[in-house]
DNA sequence: TACACTCCATACGAAAGCGTATGGAGCCTT
DNA sequence: AAGGCTCCATACGCTTTCGTATGGAGTGTA
């Protein structure tokens, strides 16, 4: 859900332009970010956004920054105050998928390849996400190669369903089913390691308990 | 690699036009898929284009039939005559791993959230490609529910991985780190069911032998 | 009341792309 | 050689969008 604009006033502020140009970018990609049917949306002209931006690409900019804002603050608190990390992973797989939104945004803003800017936005989002998996799977007790492997197929996995969600709907799983199929993905991409000592290469699985996922 | 065109005299023909379209989606999204730009690549004019075709639209269909028929000749003629299921998961993997111009195309086209002729096609694409990995894991021994929860979950690490290929290139190892990798996500996404007889639910995981693999 | 400031409407020019109309060069047939 | 066919060039109008220029309504302030 989208954070209601920071001015209360009659008037609009840069924010809900930037607001309403994230919602077109989610419904209709990047090209669908175009002033003059955003004036329209918003019930008024092209003046009200050349007063608040110089051009387009200031507020693509701005919309980029809230994205980036609204993708860090939503995951981050969403599964951050967890203790355990398996329960993280966990968390992060159910976070991964709930949202359409979110998922849509990410898919419809990492296909404007043409846009640097866009592209490490994009980045540094997955980046930022790679890295608390990582750190997940470090906490899990796996080596640093380990984990770099099994955070980077978890979250190759996410985005994956992502896409498939958006592409090919019937192919997920509904209801009971879809729980079935989460607890499948979160048994396999969770490894339990037996000790401290892990070794390094070959990361042995064992049948977790299954009581605290779905 | 495109085809060359069917057309071995100096005039250009239909499918030349098709291919244009297609190099231009993979490196510019469907916006890039202008006619004027496109006609001065080809050194044409206009004139030439709507001598072809009638108009955009059916450049777009063209092109997304050429698509279609790359996509399942390439991917069911690199591994369709593999007799064991289990090298044939694997040879999808790496096929899936391989080819960065398929990986962009996908992506490119199953952004274009507005265009249902694109989506029917991207479906097509994508049912396709899980019935055949439903198939595999069904020749593995798994139950129909299990090898379609396990071909969903395949599925979606192939496109994940593109996903993050595109988008943070260096998040994916290279060279032998990426071997490990795939070997990682190769063990573990294709369970080897000990009997015939294959418990439903639970699919137990066994080390397979890795000498087949990478 | 006069002035300034905020926020937006309207009008205009420029550029890009789509589609059409028309002509023309080359070749083939009769 | 005369016409027809294939393939493309050129010129034009139309629409959409960007960006600018300018004015104007409303509000606060001296």
């Amino acid at each position: 859900m989208p954070a209601a604009s920071a001015c209360d006033k009659q008037s609009l502020c840069a924010d809900d332009w930037a607001a309403a140009a994230l919602d077109a970018v989610a419904a209709g990609g990047l090209e669908a970010v175009a002033i003059e049917p955003l004036a329209r949306q918003l019930g008024v002209t092209k003046g009200s956004f050349y007063w608040h931006f110089t051009n387009r690409d200031a507020l693509i900019e701005a919309a980029l920054a809230r994205w980036e804002r609204e993708e860090t603050d939503d995951i981050m608190a969403r599964v951050g105050d967890t203790a355990d990390p398996y329960e993280r992973i966990v968390r992060v797989f159910k976070a991964a998928n709930a949202s359409y939104r979110s998922g849509r945004l990410y898919l419809a803003l990492a296909a404007a390849s043409d846009r640097p800017l866009i592209q490490q936005a994009v980045r540094r989002v997955s980046e930022r996400r790679l890295a608390y998996l990582l750190e997940c799977y470090r906490a899990l007790g796996l080596s640093e190669a380990d984990a770099r492997r099994w955070s980077t197929f978890a979250y190759a996995t996410f985005m994956g369903n992502l896409q498939i969600r958006r592409d090919v709907p019937e192919a997920i799983p509904e209801n009971e089913q879809f729980n079935d199929y989460l607890r499948l993905m979160i048994e396999t991409l969770i490894p339990r390691v037996r000790e401290e000592t892990a070794p390094s290469t070959s990361s042995q699985q064992q049948d977790p308990p299954l009581q605290t996922v779905v």
